[in-house]
DNA sequence: GAAAAATCCCCCAATCTGCGGGATTGAGGG
DNA sequence: CCCTCAATCCCGCAGATTGGGGGATTTTTC
Protein backbone atom coordinates (compact mmCIF):
# COMPACT_ATOMS: atom_id res chain seq x y z
CA UNK A 1 0.00 0.00 0.00
CA UNK A 2 1.58 3.30 -0.99
CA UNK A 3 1.60 6.22 1.60
CA UNK A 4 -0.67 9.07 -0.10
CA UNK A 5 0.82 12.55 -0.13
CA UNK A 6 -1.50 15.99 -0.59
CA UNK A 7 0.29 18.54 -2.40
CA UNK A 8 -0.22 22.29 -2.02
CA UNK A 9 1.83 25.01 -3.50
CA UNK A 10 0.71 27.41 -6.24
CA UNK A 11 3.34 27.52 -8.34
CA UNK A 12 2.12 25.02 -10.79
CA UNK A 13 5.33 23.82 -12.37
CA UNK A 14 6.85 23.15 -8.97
CA UNK A 15 3.83 21.74 -7.89
CA UNK A 16 3.90 19.27 -10.81
CA UNK A 17 6.92 18.60 -10.51
CA UNK A 18 6.89 17.09 -6.88
CA UNK A 19 3.94 15.40 -7.94
CA UNK A 20 6.00 13.79 -10.74
CA UNK A 21 8.57 12.97 -8.03
CA UNK A 22 6.42 11.22 -6.06
CA UNK A 23 4.32 9.33 -8.46
CA UNK A 24 7.32 7.91 -9.91
CA UNK A 25 8.40 6.40 -6.42
CA UNK A 26 7.56 3.04 -5.56
CA UNK A 27 6.49 3.95 -1.61
CA UNK A 28 4.53 7.17 -2.30
CA UNK A 29 1.57 8.14 -4.78
CA UNK A 30 -0.23 11.72 -4.94
CA UNK A 31 -3.80 11.96 -3.49
CA UNK A 32 -3.96 15.74 -4.37
CA UNK A 33 -2.50 18.70 -5.90
CA UNK A 34 -3.56 22.18 -5.18
CA UNK A 35 -2.91 25.86 -5.28
CA UNK A 36 -4.06 27.20 -2.04
CA UNK A 37 -4.88 25.76 1.24
CA UNK A 38 -8.51 26.34 1.16
CA UNK A 39 -9.24 23.51 -2.11
CA UNK A 40 -7.05 21.22 -0.24
CA UNK A 41 -8.90 21.53 3.23
CA UNK A 42 -12.44 21.11 1.39
CA UNK A 43 -10.92 17.55 0.04
CA UNK A 44 -8.79 16.69 2.79
CA UNK A 45 -11.26 14.01 4.14
CA UNK A 46 -11.36 12.70 0.63
CA UNK A 47 -7.87 12.66 0.04
CA UNK A 48 -6.90 10.83 3.63
CA UNK A 49 -3.22 12.01 3.06
CA UNK A 50 -0.70 10.92 5.42
CA UNK A 51 1.52 13.54 4.70
CA UNK A 52 1.14 17.31 3.33
CA UNK A 53 3.96 18.84 1.21
CA UNK A 54 3.18 23.00 1.88
CA UNK A 55 4.34 25.89 0.45
CA UNK A 56 5.15 28.75 2.88
CA UNK A 57 3.83 31.73 0.91
CA UNK A 58 0.52 30.59 -0.58
CA UNK A 59 -2.40 33.17 -1.49
CA UNK A 60 -5.24 32.99 0.48
CA UNK A 61 -4.70 31.52 3.61
CA UNK A 62 -0.90 30.96 3.94
CA UNK A 63 1.10 27.68 4.97
CA UNK A 64 1.67 27.99 8.55
CA UNK A 65 -2.33 29.11 9.00
CA UNK A 66 -3.08 25.91 6.67
CA UNK A 67 -0.62 24.08 8.95
CA UNK A 68 -3.03 24.86 11.89
CA UNK A 69 -5.72 23.85 9.88
CA UNK A 70 -4.49 20.56 8.54
CA UNK A 71 -3.74 19.46 12.21
CA UNK A 72 -6.55 20.05 13.76
CA UNK A 73 -8.70 18.05 11.16
CA UNK A 74 -6.06 15.23 10.72
CA UNK A 75 -3.18 15.39 14.00
CA UNK A 76 -1.45 12.34 12.60
CA UNK A 77 -1.06 13.52 8.98
CA UNK A 78 2.81 15.12 8.40
CA UNK A 79 3.23 18.34 7.40
CA UNK A 80 6.37 18.79 5.86
CA UNK A 81 6.95 22.44 4.77
CA UNK A 82 9.03 23.01 1.71
CA UNK A 83 10.21 26.69 0.74
CA UNK A 84 12.61 28.70 -0.71
CA UNK A 85 12.90 31.79 2.06
CA UNK A 86 14.26 30.91 5.28
CA UNK A 87 12.82 33.33 7.31
CA UNK A 88 13.36 33.19 10.97
CA UNK A 89 10.23 33.87 11.96
CA UNK A 90 8.58 31.32 9.31
CA UNK A 91 10.39 28.62 10.42
CA UNK A 92 9.74 28.68 14.55
CA UNK A 93 5.51 30.01 13.15
CA UNK A 94 5.30 27.00 11.07
CA UNK A 95 7.09 24.46 14.27
CA UNK A 96 4.74 25.81 16.66
CA UNK A 97 1.65 25.10 13.74
CA UNK A 98 2.60 21.48 14.01
CA UNK A 99 5.03 21.29 11.01
CA UNK A 100 6.92 17.80 10.81
CA UNK A 101 9.94 19.46 8.79
CA UNK A 102 11.10 22.21 7.22
CA UNK A 103 13.01 22.16 3.72
CA UNK A 104 14.48 24.68 2.05
CA UNK A 105 14.52 23.79 -1.65
CA UNK A 106 18.04 24.82 -2.93
CA UNK A 107 16.21 24.88 -6.67
CA UNK A 108 18.37 22.01 -8.43
CA UNK A 109 17.95 19.43 -5.31
CA UNK A 110 14.91 17.93 -5.31
CA UNK A 111 15.27 15.27 -2.64
CA UNK A 112 11.85 15.21 -1.98
CA UNK A 113 11.67 11.61 -1.36
CA UNK A 114 14.40 11.14 0.64
CA UNK A 115 12.93 13.61 3.38
CA UNK A 116 9.74 12.21 3.35
CA UNK A 117 11.00 8.55 3.93
CA UNK A 118 13.03 10.62 6.58
CA UNK A 119 9.65 11.81 7.70
CA UNK A 120 8.09 8.51 8.05
CA UNK A 121 11.03 6.71 9.80
CA UNK A 122 10.27 9.05 12.35
CA UNK A 123 12.37 12.07 12.01
CA UNK A 124 11.94 15.35 11.40
CA UNK A 125 13.92 16.36 8.13
CA UNK A 126 15.37 20.10 7.88
CA UNK A 127 17.55 21.98 6.04
CA UNK A 128 21.49 22.45 7.68
CA UNK A 129 20.47 25.96 8.74
CA UNK A 130 17.22 25.18 9.98
CA UNK A 131 19.10 22.19 12.02
CA UNK A 132 21.14 25.30 13.17
CA UNK A 133 18.32 28.01 14.21
CA UNK A 134 16.24 25.84 15.50
CA UNK A 135 18.91 24.16 18.30
CA UNK A 136 20.14 27.70 18.60
CA UNK A 137 17.03 28.53 19.97
CA UNK A 138 17.75 26.64 22.65
CA UNK A 139 21.07 28.11 23.64
CA UNK A 140 20.72 31.12 25.71
CA UNK A 141 23.20 33.65 25.71
CA UNK A 142 25.21 33.31 28.91
CA UNK A 143 26.61 36.61 29.24
CA UNK A 144 23.75 37.36 31.76
CA UNK A 145 24.20 40.36 34.29
CA UNK A 146 21.86 38.69 36.49
CA UNK A 147 23.77 36.34 39.32
CA UNK A 148 23.02 32.81 39.79
CA UNK A 149 20.53 33.76 42.91
CA UNK A 150 18.73 36.89 41.01
CA UNK A 151 17.85 34.67 37.71
CA UNK A 152 16.33 32.47 40.03
CA UNK A 153 14.44 35.30 41.56
CA UNK A 154 13.35 35.96 38.52
CA UNK A 155 12.27 32.83 36.77
CA UNK A 156 9.48 32.69 39.51
CA UNK A 157 8.94 36.36 38.68
CA UNK A 158 8.10 34.70 34.66
CA UNK A 159 6.15 31.60 36.47
CA UNK A 160 3.72 34.42 37.83
CA UNK A 161 4.55 33.55 41.88
CA UNK A 162 3.96 36.48 43.88
CA UNK A 163 7.35 37.29 46.37
CA UNK A 164 6.01 35.39 48.97
CA UNK A 165 5.59 32.59 47.07
CA UNK A 166 8.95 32.96 45.38
CA UNK A 167 10.42 33.32 48.69
CA UNK A 168 9.06 29.96 49.78
CA UNK A 169 10.04 28.01 47.29
CA UNK A 170 13.90 29.14 47.69
CA UNK A 171 13.84 28.65 51.24
CA UNK A 172 13.91 32.53 51.54
CA UNK A 173 12.40 35.53 52.82
CA UNK A 174 10.30 37.44 51.41
CA UNK A 175 12.32 40.98 52.48
CA UNK A 176 15.65 38.60 50.53
CA UNK A 177 13.45 38.68 47.35
CA UNK A 178 12.69 42.09 47.83
CA UNK A 179 16.18 42.98 47.74
CA UNK A 180 17.06 40.51 44.56
CA UNK A 181 14.39 42.27 42.67
CA UNK A 182 15.30 45.82 43.34
CA UNK A 183 19.20 44.94 42.46
CA UNK A 184 17.52 43.06 39.12
CA UNK A 185 15.37 46.08 38.39
CA UNK A 186 18.30 48.32 38.98
CA UNK A 187 20.77 46.01 36.19
CA UNK A 188 18.25 45.49 34.00
CA UNK A 189 17.65 49.46 34.24
CA UNK A 190 13.37 48.84 34.61
CA UNK A 191 11.11 49.59 36.81
CA UNK A 192 8.68 46.72 36.96
CA UNK A 193 7.65 43.00 36.52
CA UNK A 194 6.42 42.94 33.41
CA UNK A 195 9.37 45.25 31.72
CA UNK A 196 12.10 43.23 33.65
CA UNK A 197 10.77 39.92 32.02
CA UNK A 198 10.28 41.38 28.25
CA UNK A 199 14.19 42.92 28.91
CA UNK A 200 15.63 39.58 30.25
CA UNK A 201 13.46 37.45 28.05
CA UNK A 202 14.26 38.71 24.57
CA UNK A 203 17.81 38.22 26.13
CA UNK A 204 16.77 34.40 27.18
CA UNK A 205 18.82 35.52 30.18
CA UNK A 206 15.59 33.21 32.62
CA UNK A 207 15.73 29.56 32.58
CA UNK B 1 45.21 23.72 8.23
CA UNK B 2 43.51 20.81 9.39
CA UNK B 3 40.29 21.60 11.87
CA UNK B 4 41.09 21.09 15.76
CA UNK B 5 39.43 18.41 17.61
CA UNK B 6 39.04 17.53 21.61
CA UNK B 7 37.31 14.14 21.98
CA UNK B 8 35.83 13.31 25.60
CA UNK B 9 34.82 10.20 26.40
CA UNK B 10 35.37 8.21 29.45
CA UNK B 11 35.23 4.41 27.61
CA UNK B 12 38.62 4.60 26.02
CA UNK B 13 37.82 2.20 23.29
CA UNK B 14 35.47 4.05 21.60
CA UNK B 15 37.52 7.29 22.64
CA UNK B 16 40.54 5.51 20.73
CA UNK B 17 38.26 4.74 18.11
CA UNK B 18 36.92 8.27 17.58
CA UNK B 19 40.31 9.66 17.39
CA UNK B 20 41.61 6.51 14.78
CA UNK B 21 38.68 7.79 12.64
CA UNK B 22 39.28 11.90 13.34
CA UNK B 23 43.26 11.22 12.60
CA UNK B 24 42.67 9.45 9.41
CA UNK B 25 40.32 11.90 7.72
CA UNK B 26 42.13 14.62 5.51
CA UNK B 27 40.05 17.71 7.29
CA UNK B 28 40.03 16.79 10.87
CA UNK B 29 42.73 16.52 14.12
CA UNK B 30 42.55 15.27 17.13
CA UNK B 31 44.47 18.07 19.70
CA UNK B 32 43.03 16.52 22.52
CA UNK B 33 41.29 13.45 24.11
CA UNK B 34 39.92 12.98 27.67
CA UNK B 35 38.44 10.59 29.74
CA UNK B 36 36.66 13.39 31.99
CA UNK B 37 35.73 16.51 31.51
CA UNK B 38 37.83 18.12 34.58
CA UNK B 39 41.03 17.61 32.21
CA UNK B 40 39.35 18.77 29.51
CA UNK B 41 38.78 22.10 30.51
CA UNK B 42 42.57 22.05 32.07
CA UNK B 43 43.57 21.65 28.86
CA UNK B 44 41.38 23.71 26.95
CA UNK B 45 43.28 26.97 26.09
CA UNK B 46 46.59 25.17 24.82
CA UNK B 47 44.11 22.54 22.56
CA UNK B 48 42.33 24.90 21.14
CA UNK B 49 39.63 22.90 19.77
CA UNK B 50 37.16 23.72 16.93
CA UNK B 51 35.10 21.12 18.05
CA UNK B 52 34.64 18.79 20.95
CA UNK B 53 33.09 15.62 20.74
CA UNK B 54 31.64 15.39 23.95
CA UNK B 55 29.78 11.89 25.86
CA UNK B 56 27.01 13.04 28.64
CA UNK B 57 27.76 10.19 31.14
CA UNK B 58 31.03 10.49 32.38
CA UNK B 59 32.80 10.66 35.83
CA UNK B 60 32.79 14.05 37.80
CA UNK B 61 31.20 16.70 35.70
CA UNK B 62 28.91 15.30 33.52
CA UNK B 63 28.82 16.06 29.79
CA UNK B 64 25.62 19.10 29.71
CA UNK B 65 27.94 20.75 32.61
CA UNK B 66 31.24 20.44 30.76
CA UNK B 67 29.48 22.00 27.94
CA UNK B 68 28.69 24.93 29.73
CA UNK B 69 32.05 25.18 31.20
CA UNK B 70 33.41 24.53 27.57
CA UNK B 71 31.20 27.08 25.52
CA UNK B 72 32.20 30.14 28.61
CA UNK B 73 35.40 29.53 27.91
CA UNK B 74 35.58 29.24 24.38
CA UNK B 75 31.60 30.53 22.69
CA UNK B 76 32.68 29.34 19.38
CA UNK B 77 33.86 26.26 19.42
CA UNK B 78 31.38 23.87 18.34
CA UNK B 79 30.29 20.85 21.14
CA UNK B 80 28.21 17.78 19.64
CA UNK B 81 26.86 15.35 21.93
CA UNK B 82 27.58 11.88 21.27
CA UNK B 83 26.34 9.18 23.48
CA UNK B 84 24.35 5.67 23.35
CA UNK B 85 21.20 6.90 25.54
CA UNK B 86 18.78 9.79 24.18
CA UNK B 87 16.84 10.65 27.09
CA UNK B 88 14.64 13.37 26.21
CA UNK B 89 15.55 15.53 29.40
CA UNK B 90 19.36 15.13 28.69
CA UNK B 91 18.53 16.07 25.23
CA UNK B 92 17.01 19.55 26.48
CA UNK B 93 19.76 20.15 28.67
CA UNK B 94 22.35 19.76 26.04
CA UNK B 95 20.61 22.08 23.72
CA UNK B 96 20.42 24.48 26.40
CA UNK B 97 23.92 24.24 27.45
CA UNK B 98 24.99 24.80 24.05
CA UNK B 99 25.82 22.02 21.96
CA UNK B 100 25.62 22.58 18.19
CA UNK B 101 24.29 18.83 18.00
CA UNK B 102 23.14 15.31 19.53
CA UNK B 103 24.02 12.23 17.74
CA UNK B 104 23.26 8.94 19.24
CA UNK B 105 25.76 6.55 17.81
CA UNK B 106 23.90 3.31 17.13
CA UNK B 107 27.30 0.83 17.89
CA UNK B 108 27.75 0.11 14.12
CA UNK B 109 27.97 3.45 12.49
CA UNK B 110 30.53 5.73 13.09
CA UNK B 111 29.52 8.89 10.60
CA UNK B 112 31.41 11.23 13.30
CA UNK B 113 33.18 12.73 10.21
CA UNK B 114 30.51 13.33 8.44
CA UNK B 115 28.31 15.17 11.20
CA UNK B 116 31.35 16.93 12.22
CA UNK B 117 31.39 18.45 8.68
CA UNK B 118 27.49 19.12 8.81
CA UNK B 119 28.46 21.00 12.06
CA UNK B 120 31.20 23.13 10.18
CA UNK B 121 29.10 23.98 7.25
CA UNK B 122 26.71 25.80 9.69
CA UNK B 123 24.38 22.59 10.42
CA UNK B 124 23.28 21.14 13.78
CA UNK B 125 23.99 17.03 13.20
CA UNK B 126 21.51 15.13 14.88
CA UNK B 127 19.83 11.85 14.71
CA UNK B 128 16.24 11.21 13.35
CA UNK B 129 14.85 10.70 16.68
CA UNK B 130 16.26 13.49 18.39
CA UNK B 131 15.39 15.46 15.54
CA UNK B 132 11.65 14.79 16.13
CA UNK B 133 11.87 15.70 19.63
CA UNK B 134 13.60 19.06 19.31
CA UNK B 135 10.59 19.85 16.50
CA UNK B 136 7.86 18.35 18.85
CA UNK B 137 9.07 20.50 21.50
CA UNK B 138 7.78 23.32 19.41
CA UNK B 139 3.93 21.99 18.48
CA UNK B 140 1.47 22.89 21.25
CA UNK B 141 -1.18 20.21 22.11
CA UNK B 142 -4.22 22.25 20.52
CA UNK B 143 -6.89 20.82 22.32
CA UNK B 144 -6.75 23.82 24.82
CA UNK B 145 -10.23 24.24 26.66
CA UNK B 146 -9.06 28.33 26.68
CA UNK B 147 -10.76 30.29 24.12
CA UNK B 148 -8.79 32.74 21.94
CA UNK B 149 -8.98 35.73 24.18
CA UNK B 150 -9.12 33.67 27.09
CA UNK B 151 -5.94 32.72 25.61
CA UNK B 152 -4.53 36.33 25.13
CA UNK B 153 -5.18 37.30 28.57
CA UNK B 154 -3.38 34.45 30.23
CA UNK B 155 -0.26 35.18 27.94
CA UNK B 156 -0.69 38.73 29.26
CA UNK B 157 -0.25 36.86 33.03
CA UNK B 158 2.07 35.01 31.49
CA UNK B 159 4.43 37.88 30.63
CA UNK B 160 3.98 39.50 34.14
CA UNK B 161 1.55 42.30 32.74
CA UNK B 162 -1.42 43.35 35.59
CA UNK B 163 -4.94 43.15 34.46
CA UNK B 164 -4.47 47.04 33.62
CA UNK B 165 -1.70 46.71 31.23
CA UNK B 166 -3.08 43.49 29.50
CA UNK B 167 -6.50 45.68 29.09
CA UNK B 168 -4.60 48.37 27.46
CA UNK B 169 -2.91 46.21 25.45
CA UNK B 170 -5.70 44.09 24.40
CA UNK B 171 -8.37 47.08 23.96
CA UNK B 172 -10.39 46.21 26.26
CA UNK B 173 -11.80 47.07 29.97
CA UNK B 174 -9.72 46.12 32.98
CA UNK B 175 -13.24 44.36 34.13
CA UNK B 176 -13.57 42.79 30.92
CA UNK B 177 -10.03 41.16 31.62
CA UNK B 178 -11.06 40.81 35.14
CA UNK B 179 -14.36 38.08 33.90
CA UNK B 180 -11.61 36.35 31.30
CA UNK B 181 -9.57 35.61 34.49
CA UNK B 182 -12.64 34.69 36.42
CA UNK B 183 -13.60 31.90 33.68
CA UNK B 184 -10.04 30.84 33.36
CA UNK B 185 -9.48 30.13 36.59
CA UNK B 186 -12.57 28.06 36.83
CA UNK B 187 -12.02 25.94 33.67
CA UNK B 188 -8.51 25.01 35.32
CA UNK B 189 -9.99 24.64 38.62
CA UNK B 190 -7.02 27.14 40.18
CA UNK B 191 -7.17 30.21 41.90
CA UNK B 192 -4.45 32.28 41.16
CA UNK B 193 -1.80 33.58 38.61
CA UNK B 194 0.85 31.15 39.83
CA UNK B 195 -1.45 28.04 39.20
CA UNK B 196 -2.87 29.00 35.83
CA UNK B 197 0.24 29.49 34.48
CA UNK B 198 1.17 26.39 35.67
CA UNK B 199 -1.95 23.97 34.40
CA UNK B 200 -1.57 25.79 31.26
CA UNK B 201 1.91 26.09 31.03
CA UNK B 202 2.28 22.40 31.68
CA UNK B 203 0.01 21.48 28.27
CA UNK B 204 1.44 23.93 26.16
CA UNK B 205 -1.76 26.11 26.33
CA UNK B 206 -0.12 29.73 26.60
CA UNK B 207 1.60 31.72 23.42
C1' DG C 1 41.12 43.64 52.68
C1' DA C 2 37.76 45.27 49.26
C1' DA C 3 33.96 43.98 46.28
C1' DA C 4 30.23 41.34 45.17
C1' DA C 5 26.64 38.37 46.36
C1' DA C 6 23.23 36.82 49.44
C1' DT C 7 20.72 37.25 53.33
C1' DC C 8 17.46 39.98 56.41
C1' DC C 9 14.71 44.13 58.45
C1' DC C 10 11.77 48.58 58.64
C1' DC C 11 8.42 52.15 56.59
C1' DC C 12 4.68 53.81 53.26
C1' DA C 13 1.28 54.75 49.52
C1' DA C 14 -0.67 53.01 45.55
C1' DT C 15 -2.01 49.32 43.13
C1' DC C 16 -3.40 44.80 42.33
C1' DT C 17 -5.87 40.53 43.28
C1' DG C 18 -9.50 37.38 44.11
C1' DC C 19 -14.26 36.93 45.25
C1' DG C 20 -19.03 38.10 45.56
C1' DG C 21 -22.72 39.92 43.09
C1' DG C 22 -24.56 41.30 38.51
C1' DA C 23 -25.64 43.12 33.00
C1' DT C 24 -25.57 43.35 27.75
C1' DT C 25 -24.45 42.06 23.10
C1' DG C 26 -23.86 39.01 19.25
C1' DA C 27 -22.96 34.63 17.07
C1' DG C 28 -24.20 29.80 16.46
C1' DG C 29 -26.74 25.47 17.22
C1' DG C 30 -30.76 22.71 18.02
C1' DC D 1 -37.19 30.96 18.25
C1' DC D 2 -34.74 30.06 22.34
C1' DC D 3 -30.63 28.83 24.52
C1' DT D 4 -25.89 28.72 25.19
C1' DC D 5 -21.55 30.58 24.96
C1' DA D 6 -18.04 34.00 24.36
C1' DA D 7 -17.00 38.57 25.05
C1' DT D 8 -17.79 42.83 26.79
C1' DC D 9 -18.67 45.89 30.92
C1' DC D 10 -19.97 47.45 35.94
C1' DC D 11 -19.79 47.76 41.46
C1' DG D 12 -17.84 46.87 46.08
C1' DC D 13 -14.53 45.03 49.42
C1' DA D 14 -10.72 42.98 52.28
C1' DG D 15 -6.30 41.68 52.01
C1' DA D 16 -2.14 40.94 49.55
C1' DT D 17 1.23 42.75 46.49
C1' DT D 18 4.32 46.04 44.61
C1' DG D 19 7.82 49.59 44.10
C1' DG D 20 10.41 53.05 46.41
C1' DG D 21 13.10 54.60 50.23
C1' DG D 22 16.17 53.73 54.13
C1' DG D 23 19.22 50.41 56.29
C1' DA D 24 21.97 45.84 58.18
C1' DT D 25 24.90 41.33 58.32
C1' DT D 26 27.37 37.40 56.50
C1' DT D 27 29.73 34.64 53.12
C1' DT D 28 32.10 34.15 49.02
C1' DT D 29 35.22 35.72 45.76
C1' DC D 30 39.04 38.02 44.01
Amino acid sequence: MKKRITIIEDNPIIREGFAAVVNSSALYEVCGQYACCEDALKNLHADAPQLVLMDIDLPGTNGIEGTIQIKKKRPDCIVLIITVLEGSDKVFQSLCAGAGGYIVKNSDTEDIVKDTNEAFSGGAPMSLHIAKMVVQSFNRAQDSPLSERETSVLRGIAEGKSYSKIALDLFISKETVRSHIKNIYQKLAVNSKADALKVAGSHKWIS
